[in-house]
DNA sequence: GCCACTTTCGCAACAGTGTTGCCAAAGTGC
DNA sequence: GCACTTTGGCAACACTGTTGCGAAAGTGGC
């Protein structure tokens, strides 16, 4: 509204302060221990222990937070455990893939509770395709056992997320056009929110856990969980100094989410927000030029990175491939120094293993070698979701 | 501090707030106008009047800013201007290039009020050098009609900005490992700033005046302003909708500075801050391939765009050069929808208009038709004066 | 010339933020 | 059993921006 609008007062200060003590819950709750206790939040906060007596008293007024039990004591009164009320909200992530709809039902913490796909026919006319999403949606939607707080959508670009309306829906025109957001919005009764599944399943891959290093997966029967995390950690190379890892949790973090699907898109994630760029363009990273003198591409230059890699992986060259990925990573991370890379797409999930390999060499050639993970198939449909929950957490996507 | 700690607390906001009104008077000061009223500093801020009275209030006691006269009336009583008291406070920044040592005095405004040039061995021993600089430093200084908060230094990298330590100065390995920014603040008894010459340029780009619509430079006699503007401003292609340019003062702008001299770097400003990336390594921008068979480049790769527009300016073929600069723009741009590319260094600033109308010609052939200008040889001193003077405006410079 | 109107801007009272001082509660360890 | 440590809430506090109000100082119509 304001042209700048920078300017903060108390009612801002208050907001931040609770979406900076959601996050730390949040990262508590999902890590599934007995919590946090009031005294680590204030240190991590840097608030006092009064601030954040206050605040969480506030925030479980509201229903946002519970006690979770007990801290073991260190030499004085035992602390309380706190932590995010996960079944107290929820919300619902759609991404839309070539014909399929995926659905998923997220709690409060991000994680997934539920989840169905149906196939969606492009072909069709528009109202049809909105029926189908929106039954989707309200089936899934009813599995939940508290209010649902809106309905994310991701799906390929380009698209503007500040007014959810499609652009250019490769293959099928009547599309062009159609106000997703406020049409499924109308039908729904939800606020809904509309991004590229580029940057969706960037928001997946922030909200899940930090990269741990690479414990084998025990059966941690963690409550109302029963789905895959975000992401797969690999043991990719780490860099020097792998002594200090866990402290870093999630402030300011860095790392590229690069999608080899029908076409190479990057999404970025900078100082922990996502970089969505003026004209909200940013991730074009498959026509970027990496062979001066190559073959043409269908955009009209020589050489483009979307092009080669396609050409690799489509006479079945997947190891060529993800090494044409890993220059175009190399390229971003000598530009960027992201902290690491991530790798998602459908072409990428059919071999992960192998892209993520190769990738990682092609980096470590460079002297980048920064760890190089994979999405899962549910990144897009998750991440989707977090734009609803999002603006809980820390103020991150505005604009 | 503390490990995360983004908790705001009065005295945070009190900052902020006081940080964001500079902002705005900065800007104004900079046109050179009758100042900014009241009211419009409280649009501008999304504050309440009544709140700006009393920010604008402290900042007055405090000598910062300073009643600058009436403006027109608008119909009622008439507001008073408010600007920066400009020479209330100076900073020092120095350049330090090859074998060349340059400093400018600049007013709080970051305007720069004089500047001079010495030769510095690197090749004598260390103490010679830091005595030299100091020297510059100390006399600038004393032509400052006001208290002089800092001193600010922008180098050729790689450095790590937060230790101020030097690494690797090419040819001159006794400069290996200096605390440059310790050994200078203990001899000028004044708080030292380190920082590459690509962040330090894209600062300066940063702070000047925002891209007005290529007016032909009218004789302004503003006071105290005898240098030309950090940025010289070209009519470079304007995008599409040319008709709403002045609003978007300096809220979130994007662009990245390209530095081609002894070799080629970056700065990037996203959304308005600088970004460094997490181990304070982003903007190489030199080292990307653009020809995966390209040449070998000294750092082992081949096709490195550096090595590939290097030999081309070594060549004389100065077009050629800012061609292949121009592919490794539209990649950049590509990638992260920056609003406008400044261009720097020697070499470019060798043939600043070639340079421009190249790069810019590449980038429309790419469809990324955005606007090109060139940086002022100054620019690098001044913008190592405004990590000095960054902390009193909008915090973006901490880590 | 006078008066109604608009706009600026400071004073005073206010609501609400995090902070400080204090104290009861509840553990550990000698 | 007692000294010590740690937790965490209550109350008073300092300070933020906000609201209500009124004086000052212009413009414009009559």
């Amino acid at each position: 509204m304001h042209p700048s609008a920078s300017g903060a007062n108390l009612p801002a200060l208050r907001s931040h302060n609770a979406a900076v003590l959601l996050d730390l819950l949040r990262a508590a709750t999902l890590a599934g221990g007995p919590g946090l206790g009031r005294p680590e939040l204030a240190e991590r906060a840097g608030l006092t222990p009064q601030a954040v007596s206050k605040i969480t008293a506030r925030l479980r007024a509201e229903g946002l937070v519970e006690e979770a039990g007990r801290l073991p004591s260190t030499g004085g009164k035992p602390g309380t455990g706190l932590r995010l009320a996960a079944g107290s909200r929820y919300a619902v992530g759609v991404h839309l893939d070539g014909e399929t709809v995926t659905a998923v039902l997220t709690d409060l913490a991000g994680r997934t509770v539920a989840q169905r796909s149906a196939p969606l026919a492009l072909d069709r006319p528009v109202a049809d395709g909105l029926a189908a999403i929106t039954a989707q949606v309200r089936e899934i939607a009813a599995l939940a056992s508290g209010p649902v707080l809106g309905v994310g959508v991701g799906m390929r670009g380009p698209l503007d997320h500040r007014t959810g309306t499609l652009h250019r829906v490769t293959g099928f025109p009547h599309w062009e056009g159609v106000p997703l957001r406020d049409a499924l919005a109308a039908r729904l009764g939800l606020p809904v929110a509309v991004d590229k599944n580029t940057n969706a399943a960037a928001l997946a891959v922030l909200a899940a856990p930090p990269p741990a290093p690479a414990v084998p997966t025990g059966p941690d029967g963690s409550p109302a969980a029963p789905v895959a995390p975000a992401v797969a950690v690999a043991d990719g190379p780490r860099g020097p100094g792998a002594g200090r890892a866990a402290d870093a949790v999630a402030a300011g973090e860095s790392f590229a989410y690069l999608h080899l699907g029908a076409g190479l898109g990057a999404a970025l994630v900078l100082d922990g927000v996502l970089h969505r760029g003026g004209r909200t363009g940013a991730g074009e990273f498959g026509h970027q030029v990496v062979q001066l003198d190559g073959p043409l591409c269908e955009c009209g230059n020589r050489g483009c990175l979307e092009a080669l890699c396609l050409a690799a992986a489509a006479r079945g060259d997947t190891a060529g491939a993800a090494r044409l990925l890993g220059v175009g990573a190399a390229n971003l991370v000598a530009l960027l120094d992201v902290d690491r890379i991530v790798l998602g797409g459908r072409t990428v999930l059919a071999a992960p293993e192998v892209f993520r390999r190769e990738t990682a060499g092609v980096l470590a050639g460079r002297g980048r070698a920064v760890p190089v993970s994979t999405a899962t198939p549910l990144a897009v449909a998750e991440g989707a979701a977090l734009l609803v929950l999002a603006p809980l957490f820390t103020r991150a996507a505005l604009a």
